[in-house]
RNA sequence: GGUCCCUUAGUUCAAUGGAUAGAACGAAAGUUUCCUAAACUUUAAAUACAGGUUCGAUUCCUGUAGGGACCA
């Protein structure tokens, strides 16, 4: 049991001796004494007010008492208005860096045997991954680290949407305009070759516009008027009716995005255990619609159209089938709902998907616990906010500034020249100085990414480049490399660690200490809010933390063999949780930089 | 028209209903014969507006203004 929970523990009985009320254990408030006060937990006494029928300050000095007698661990209080601050012992501290130091798991929660299937990056397969992909696996990426660590048995699934009038875009394209090129013959990665028959497939539409009377001024209505636009339709038509050579150049060209995205995936450090597509669920809709309507979840309105009400939820009717009998987005996701239960029999099933999808997320839980699948409770949007440039959202015709793989070039890019700069890599082969840049671009990217609550939007201005100083990656994996660097002076010295009865330890240690034992709370609070930015924050604050102990105390040169080998310790098990932390972010620490 | 989200220093972000609202960048000033200065220290600087709930509101509720998304 933690101090936390021991103290909270020890307060609800206090409280029932001393006042004669059972409180709800949740109900305490705990927190980390403020810097300018004197103590190391607070807790808030006001609400007991009401139970004592005595004044804050009464109330807290009786408490106080109370917990002093009954636990071995409070060394003192003191009472500030209705703030009771108590004040550990400092061998419990010391006592507990031992324990934390020989616990190989710190950080890492008891399995709860719950399981869990995450879904992300769902990228279309007509073009390359953008900004917004990058944001999703980011935080998919490490929402899934997250959960493991929290004790869930974590599945990451990827989804991509490989059929549809925008494949086929590219796939008339390429037919009139590719001749017999390659991604191999031009030497473009296969995403980006494929999208670039679908940025040229728009290109013609318009030029073929040009001589076109009375448009619309909408591309998206105007261009249905072009050959190119009635090519892809029956394009469409005949992938459906399966012709085969529309089938062999649709699989070619899938193939070849594939294989560009498994090249960004490796790069930026994601992976998935299944992936489904679109092709091979867009029809299970119709089962499911026949379901809804036998147990009348769902009802047939008079034009034909099938729809669920979910005006008593206060959201309105929504269209599940078409009248025309074509289905919907949201009917193929219900079924593919299903199905991934049936794979797996999940407890949680995530999905992080952008913000515009807050709507569509609703309607998907709200129908499936409609129709009694009791499974749909543990269905979870992981929604965020887009990523937007300075005049507002990226558009694809913005070209290379949303790209990814861009994206990451850029980053590693100025990491080798920050680098170099600083001249950093003395006594470093080339492939450990690219390793380092790689590491390093990635992590200011990842940071600046995940350090934000997902519902909050990002704006990204390619025009400055990510920061590497301050509140960022590479600040707190410089924090890991000079924590190595220390650890290789001290040499085999810091497997003594004797510092038993180590003379009073100084605050900016004892703060550091605290904060170093809060990791698995913020494991377990970023797992429940599913949030990965909690997470960020604790990292930089350690890392923070640990720069001034660094800056204001002498780790080798420590005045006593005691004192230096728990600052030894302590720097050891800093570098540790900040390794860790980093990797629930996605984000590799370097050893020297 | 309906639903949902957002608004905190010049800028980008923090703050389970708790103490004097924290950081970073930028601005101004300083620290290197000392374990990595991608660091550290100091200064100036903010809760959109109006009500309400209560011991206490950046946080919860109502309304106003501004920004964004979705549903037809």
């Amino acid at each position: 049991m933690n101090l936390e929970e021991q103290l909270k523990k020890a307060i609800q009985v206090s409280v029932q001796e001393l006042f004669g009320e059972d409180i709800p254990i949740e109900s305490i408030a705990i927190n980390l004494t403020k810097k300018e006060h004197e103590g190391d937990y607070t807790v808030v006494v006001f609400p007991l007010t009401k139970f004592s029928k005595k004044s804050p300050e009464q109330t807290a000095e009786i408490l106080g008492n109370a917990l002093q007698q009954k636990t071995d661990f409070i060394r003192q209080f003191n009472v500030i208005k209705g703030f009771l601050n108590l004040s550990i012992t400092e061998s419990y501290w010391l006592n507990r860096l031992k324990e934390i130091s020989a616990d190989a798991s710190f950080g890492t929660l008891s399995a709860n045997s719950e399981k869990v299937v995450l879904e992300y990056c769902g990228p279309n397969t007509n073009k390359p991954l953008h900004i917004g992909h990058v944001r999703n696996m980011l935080l998919g990426y490490s929402m899934s680290e997250i959960l493991k660590a929290a004790g869930y048995d974590v599945t990451k699934v990827n989804i991509y949407n490989d059929r549809g009038i925008a494949i086929c875009k590219s796939m008339v394209a390429y037919l009139r305009y590719g001749g017999n090129s390659t991604p191999q013959s031009t030497g473009i990665k296969g995403d980006h070759f494929v999208g670039d028959w679908y940025v040229k497939f728009n290109e013609a539409a318009k030029e073929e516009l040009k001589s076109i009377p009375n448009l619309s001024g909408n591309f998206d209505e105007d261009q249905k008027l072009t050959s190119l636009y009635q090519e892809a339709q029956q394009m469409l038509q005949k992938w459906e009716n399966n012709d085969s050579a529309t089938i062999a150049l649709w699989k070619q060209m899938n193939d070849w995005v594939y294989a560009g995205f498994h090249e960004t995936f490796k790069l930026i450090g994601v992976d998935f255990q299944k992936d489904y597509f679109e092709s091979e669920t867009y029809k299970l809709g119709k089962g499911i619609v026949e379901e809804g309507l036998q147990k009348e979840v769902f009802k047939k309105r008079a034009d034909g159209a099938v729809v669920i009400d979910l005006t008593p939820e206060g959201l309105d009717e929504k269209v599940l089938l078409r009248s025309d009998g074509t289905s919907i987005y949201i009917t193929q996701d219900l079924a593919t709902a299903e199905l991934r239960y049936n794979d797996f029999r999940m407890d949680k099933m995530i999905y992080v998907v952008a913000n515009e999808q807050d709507y569509h997320f609703k309607v998907l839980k709200l129908a499936l616990q409609k129709l009694g699948k009791q499974w749909a409770d543990g269905i979870y949007h992981l929604s965020y906010a887009l990523v937007e440039s300075p005049t507002g959202r990226f558009k694809s015709r913005e070209g290379k500034t949303a790209d990814a793989d861009d994206l990451i070039a850029e980053v590693m890019r100025i990491a080798e020249e920050r680098t170099k700069e600083l001249g950093k890599i003395e006594g470093f082969t080339e492939e450990q100085a690219q390793q380092l840049y790689r590491i390093i671009g990635l992590g200011a990217l990842k940071y600046f990414v995940l350090r934000v609550n997902p519902y909050r939007k990002i704006i990204f201005n390619p025009e400055e480049s990510i920061d590497f100083h301050g509140n960022t990656g590479p600040f707190i994996q410089y924090t890991h490399a000079r924590i190595c660097a220390v650890l290789r002076k001290a040499g085999e010295k810091a497997e003594l660690l004797d510092f038993e009865n180590t003379p009073s330890i100084a605050s900016e240690e004892r703060e550091l200490l605290i904060q170093l034992n809060e990791f698995e709370n913020v494991v377990s609070t970023a797992a429940e809010k599913y949030d990965p930015s909690e997470v960020a924050n604790y990292a930089y604050n350690i890392a923070k933390l640990f720069n001034k102990f660094y800056h204001d105390y002498s780790i080798l040169n420590a005045e006593t063999e005691k004192l230096k080998s728990f600052r030894i310790a302590l720097s050891q098990q800093t570098g540790v949780v900040i390794k860790n932390a980093m990797n629930l972010l996605g984000i590799e620490v370097p050893e020297r930089m």
